[in-house]
DNA sequence: AGTTCAGGGGTTGCT
DNA sequence: CCCCTGAACT
């Protein structure tokens, strides 16, 4: 327990809380994780048994970096606790009730690339303009409503006409899952709340998960807090969050879930984390002030203990390449000054802004490492070979069927394709059982293949059976074939079938199989699992110490001495999808807290003065969230008085146009309107305003334009 | 069947 | 401008 002494007094207070509900707000870089490593440690040194404790997060790394911890604080073995993430816990809730529910044994989980290949051949079905609807987008429609609990009843039901052409296609691609014995994602949940219908699996589950802990409470969704609410009747629960660095209210998560925990949990105790370890004081005076901005917080001011900092820089470039050779400049000084590159973060609301910096850098010569882009289990020959395994345990697998019926190509093409979902679609059959129907010699051959390999590989370790599957069905000669990429494919399939003997190899060690571990004959199945719940790091160079590019969404819950956060425009960052209404702004603006605080010592910010977007130069406004930050700890990099043409100026209160980026207006002839974009401000100038019928430029001075509130 | 071309669209992304 | 997608081309 050495790790107590260093817990501060509202720490030490968390920890130690008496039983009962506990809500825990825990700024930036307060030493959440401590408190709740150590509150697991405390409960198991007061008697809890190691079985009896539930721990959510919401990543598998935060899951992985608890229990790395906690072995490190406490003797015991800590195999029976639960420590994982919301859809890896309900997964094994459903391996184990999946009688209950109705659902296969052998259940496969499909990832969120799979969901969208299943929504999009729907939609084909239905003859849906794909152009109107993109799948991707309908896909993701459907993921918000199970997000909150809605099947396609209730959509109907809640959901304004506007929801009407995309109620079948979900009804149908619900009845398409549950033909192939497969769930995606929202199912996992879904399932497991439905679980809790019954009273006696119910009863089971909250009598044993006597003490329960939450990370990231306020990225939960409904359906989440729902389970957690059914599960936690006892009110053991503890959960850890913070509402200004909620930053996914886009993807479902209800930071009012927060907000409404001491409502929904009589006798909540409540304590505020907000001593900061991470910052100087300046970057959290700056973050302190920016969200400060924000209303309908629970409140909290971050505090440091450590004297001194310096104070936050703003660079103003003139365009993005200026912006990036300035930043590629500083990370050159600090590494001259004996820093590492790796300790160097450029920080961004959109991932298209790292190409400017990535050029800037391989210019200089600088190693760099951008996260974002496909994951391991999302490569495309991962895919395939997974979808080879998952049809030698489920023949009736249409959406691996389908991925690779031709792959390596056999000659089976769109035309035998289609025939075969006619058919099946008409006698109601899987691709499988249609393909042995139609007795095509192409298609023979599949079918033979894929019981060939079922056949070889059905006493094989885990290993043998991908690597007999990259041999036998050619998918390894097909990924190597000359190309660029060929390489970098091969060297992929070769780390699966690495991924898959550790698997194997791990399985009975397994600490986060806990009590749970399925039988030896269905490693298999658990292992495919595996690749769904967890993509996988990013590709390799991971060691190589280089200067750390992302998005500020990928940045949360890390930190970095030196940070520049870049791009602050108007437009950029707030995003212009968020500028029209007061949420999105607010969750803007937790974003940018989230950013500065991420900060160590040195946070540098900047904005272009101008910015090609989209192929087109534009000028731009620096973000709001500047003028936000003090005056006193923001020192200006380039004197404005040598920028070479006259900028909007930083500080200015009001700009020159009564009408200033964002504001609604009222036209006479277009109606309702919001201001996008200036071309040569004042009153001579040009505002683009976007109107419910598509967006104009329009001279000021020519009608009467009304600026509404 | 694989390659090339035109068109459209462009925020963030865990499980 | 750059990337992805789908259709047309060889």
């Amino acid at each position: 327990m050495s790790e107590w002494s260093v817990l501060n007094p509202r720490q030490m207070e968390a920890v130690t809380l008496p039983p009962g509900p506990a809500l825990v707000l825990a700024g930036a870089g307060s030493g959440k994780t401590r408190v709740l490593t150590s509150r697991i440690a405390h409960l198991l040194e007061g008697g809890a048994h190691p079985g009896e404790i539930l721990a959510v997060t919401f990543t598998n790394k935060a899951a992985r970096a608890m229990r790395e911890r906690l072995d490190g604080m406490v003797a015991m073995s800590l195999r029976a606790l639960w420590m994982g993430t919301f859809h890896g816990i309900a997964h094994r809730l459903l391996r184990v009730q999946h009688a209950a529910l109705g659902l296969p044994a052998d259940f496969q989980v499909l990832d969120a690339d799979d969901s969208q290949r299943l929504v999009r051949r729907i939609m084909r079905e239905a003859q849906m303009d794909e152009k109107q609807w993109p799948p991707r987008a309908v896909a993701g429609r459907i993921g918000r409503w199970k997000d909150e609990g809605w099947g396609p009843e209730r959509v109907q039901q809640y959901e304004g006409p506007a929801a009407a052409p995309f109620i079948p296609i979900y009804s149908a691609y619900e009845a398409a899952k549950k033909r192939s014995g497969l769930v995606d994602f929202g199912d996992l949940l879904l399932y497991a709340l439905r679980l809790w219908e019954s009273p006696e699996i119910l009863d089971h589950y909250q009598r044993r998960f006597q003490h329960i802990l939450v990370d990231e409470f306020q990225d939960t969704n409904t359906v989440q807090y729902a389970w957690l609410k059914g599960l936690a009747r006892h009110g053991q629960i503890f959960v850890v969050g913070d509402d200004d660095q909620s930053i996914y209210a886009w993807r479902g998560a209800r930071v009012e879930n927060l907000l409404r925990f001491g409502e929904d949990f009589a006798g909540t105790r409540v304590v505020r984390l907000e001593q900061n370890y991470r910052s100087t004081a300046p970057i959290l005076q700056a973050a302190n002030a920016v969200i400060a901005h924000n209303s309908d917080r629970l409140g909290k001011t971050l505090w440091t203990a450590e004297p001194g900092g310096e104070a936050i820089q703003l660079y103003t470039a003139y365009n993005e390449v200026d912006e990036a050779r300035y930043v590629v400049g500083r990370i050159q000084q600090w590494l001259g000054a004996g820093g590492r590159r790796s300790e160097c973060a450029i920080l961004y609301r959109s991932n298209a802004q790292s190409r400017a910096f990535e050029e800037a850098l391989v210019r200089e010569g600088m190693p760099y490492r951008v996260y974002g882009g496909l994951r391991f289990f999302e490569r495309a020959e991962i895919k395939d070979t997974l979808a080879y395994l998952r049809l030698t345990a489920n023949r009736h697998d249409d959406a691996s069927f389908e991925r690779v019926v031709n792959v390596p190509a056999r000659g089976i093409g769109a035309v035998s394709a289609e025939r075969l979902r006619n058919l099946a679609r008409a006698r109601g059959l899987s691709l499988w059982q249609a393909a042995g129907e139609l007795n095509q010699p192409k298609i023979n051959t599949f079918l033979d293949l894929v019981e060939d390999l079922a056949a070889r590989t059905a006493e094989a370790d885990l290993g043998e059976r991908v690597e007999t599957v990259l041999t036998h069905t050619g998918l390894r000669e097909w990924h190597g074939r000359e190309g660029d990429r060929a390489e970098g494919r091969l060297e992929n399939l070769d780390e699966l079938i690495n991924a898959a003997r550790n698997y194997a190899q791990d399985w009975s060690a397994d600490p986060h199989l806990g009590d749970l571990a399925p039988q030896p004959g269905n490693m298999l199945s658990e292992f495919l699992t595996h690749a769904a719940l967890e993509a996988g790091d990013g590709a390799g160079d991971a060691w190589e110490d280089g200067v750390q590019l992302m998005s500020l969404h990928s940045a949360k819950g890390l930190e970095f001495p030196l940070v520049f956060l870049v791009g602050l425009e108007e437009g950029l960052f707030p995003h212009q999808r968020s500028l029209e209404d007061p949420q999105g702004l607010a969750e803007e603006r937790r974003l940018c807290y989230v950013g500065m605080t991420r900060a160590m010592r040195l946070l540098v910010v900047s904005h272009a003065e101008s910015r090609r977007l989209h192929g087109s130069e534009r000028m731009t406004l620096p973000s709001r969230f500047l003028r936000e930050v003090p005056r006193e700890i923001l020192q200006e990099l380039r004197p404005r008085a040598r920028i070479s043409r006259p900028a909007m100026p930083l500080r200015a209160p009001a700009l020159e146009t009564p009408f200033p980026l964002g504001s609604r207006l009222q036209h006479p002839v277009f109606g309702e309107g919001v201001v996008l974009d200036y071309a040569a401000g004042g009153r001579q100038g040009r505002i683009q305003v976007q109107f419910g019928s598509g967006s104009k430029w329009l001279a000021l001075g020519v009608v009467a334009l009304e600026r509404l509130p």
